[in-house]
DNA sequence: AGCAATAGTATTTTTTTCCATACTTAGTAT
DNA sequence: ATACTAAGTATGGAAAAAAATACTATTGCT
């Protein structure tokens, strides 16, 4: 996880830096919310929030525990989630969408519904 | 790529069929417009509509040749572009976004003004 | 005749993601 | 004593996505 080549390295600045050292910022939103999970997860759990564990794995219903925590901990790593752990037999542990995962909920509204045109249009070829 | 085993099937209903025969229109859309590179296509491609196939990977400094390919037919067999051949030497090809696919304007607008935010974040931890 | 330009395809290799399985922890219920 | 619970971790491995490399076609230009 930490290799950090400098060759490495390179390629991360190259790719960050447009012209004037100006990131895109759509290639930083995909470094948080990209992946196969993480919209779906975001989305379920601004539907109840807080949310556990649990639940969202029963919801995910092809996601694994493994990869289930990891996207989860990746989520709060990048501050989009908080990750509450109560101090409980059996254990219970809650997330919720921080101030900027909150800012995503029209984004995820936006998604649904042009998931549904998507859908439509596809229904009619 | 056409392996449609019956596992497989299974699978793939299971997962886009919630409870009463529903689909998930978030897992719709990122079966769209999910993956590494479509996003940052579709958002290079709507600032400057149309473009062409070598401006493209022009930009996506680190797309190779193949995937670039790839991902614009996938775009074009779900209807959010158009692929437009000009016959002439050297060729040129343009790419357009369709109705639907411009219909993720205002998202691609939002998703990037999240980015901002989310590096403004990041910044500050 | 040889080369450049554009937009590819074909094939193989590498990287990234994701999954399967087994194990853990601590208190509570049987 | 043992089983059960929720939310994990550890390890190994497979599948999917993307990359590397080499090749193609056409025609104008030098």
């Amino acid at each position: 996880m930490e290799k950090n080549t400098i060759a490495e390295h390179q390629h991360v600045n190259d790719q960050n830096n447009l012209e004037e050292n100006e990131k895109n910022p759509m290639t930083a939103a995909l470094q948080a919310i990209g992946g196969k999970w993480k919209l779906l997860l975001l989305d379920s759990i601004r539907r109840e929030c807080p949310k556990r564990f649990g639940e969202l794995r029963k919801e995910m219903k092809y996601i694994t525990q493994t990869t289930l925590t990891a996207q989860l901990r990746e989520l709060e790593r990048d501050g989009i989630l908080t990750r509450a752990v109560f101090p409980e037999v059996p254990p219970r542990v809650e997330y919720k969408l921080t101030a900027l995962g909150k800012q995503l909920i029209p984004i995820m509204d936006a998604l649904c519904e042009w998931g549904k045109l998507y859908d439509e249009n596809k229904s009619k070829s």
